[in-house]
DNA sequence: AATAAATACATGTATATACACGTAAATAAA
DNA sequence: TTTATTTACGTGTATATACATGTATTTATT
């Protein structure tokens, strides 16, 4: 039975110790780069248990994708969400610990294949419980308010040339 | 006169080339940590013609804020967005530029004070402009609907526990 | 006053980001 | 077929992030 629950939130304002902001729009600059910064460190603390970073689980993830299906670097970076990331070397650090193999493609030599392994499925499947577990504490938003903030952040990226 | 006007926007979707989502809070999720990489992105791509960062410039606008007093290392860190910055490195690299000054406080002397200089101002000010013209192209939300953001991302960092 | 604890900052290390460049392989052009 | 261009990946460098540790100074405790 649900006793005691305490709601847990930090202002923006009181996150950056700011109180005047140029206007709204300006504040949401602000306000989505702060809340992305709190989701990776929420998110981080809960990977680092396992031993690998929010990068790492992110290039986990998006090889769980397609398996049993491997997938090229090439293909990994267009699908991470921070575009610059250094795919290669994310890598490395994952084929150093034995969670995906690398090898050279038979089709083309250039490409690099990268497979998930085995200790990669078992590392991700527990990990996503957790992340899970921890979103649903977390996230206090509906579906519905969900949706209106996702066609928010869509605005702000749109742009007029 | 506004004769031809360009909108410019790329869907999460495409950007992240996945099409399914485990829900609308899950991809909110994605969509603010894409967000915000793609602010920081379109800044940095600004701030470049000046030689700075968008960290960096984090710093100096801090400073900004409480010219022309100065202000310790930890009150900038308390300011900062993304909360684990190692501001003493940051302030390296401006102090290199020549653009703060470093002392330590009379007062206190485990405390170093920061002081922006003649030339930190007019590079603040320089992309200030800029940063404002790229923000009005950039940004198309209203004050309403930014409000209404602000609200639903304050919203996503509150947990329960 | 002497000692302990806390604070402020610097620094070291591993990882990641941002970007440039190099190399090998595939594709297109001459 | 030879040459040029493009593509895929790896690597090097500067900066930043995340976290641990060290040092000097201040504050609290005995």
């Amino acid at each position: 039975m649900n006793v005691c629950t305490y709601i847990c939130v930090v202002k923006l304002e009181q996150a950056i110790q700011s109180t005047k902001f140029k206007n709204e729009v300006h504040k949401a600059g602000l306000n989505i780069l702060y809340t992305a910064w709190w989701l990776k460190t929420v998110m981080s603390k809960d990977l680092k248990e396992f031993g690998i970073t929010h990068e790492q689980y992110n290039v986990l993830r998006i090889l769980k994708g397609k398996y049993p299906d491997q997938m090229c670097v090439r293909d990994i970076a267009r699908r991470m969400i921070e575009k610059s990331s250094n795919v290669p070397r994310i890598i490395d650090r994952l084929e150093l610990k034995k969670l995906v193999k690398r090898a050279t493609s038979a089709i083309d030599k250039r490409e690099t294949v990268i497979t998930l392994t085995q200790g990669g499925i078992t590392i991700l499947e527990a990990t996503t419980v957790v992340l899970n577990k921890a979103m649903d504490g977390s996230m206090t938003l509906s579906e519905k308010e969900a949706h209106a903030l996702n066609q928010l952040l869509e605005k702000v990226r749109t742009t007029e040339k």
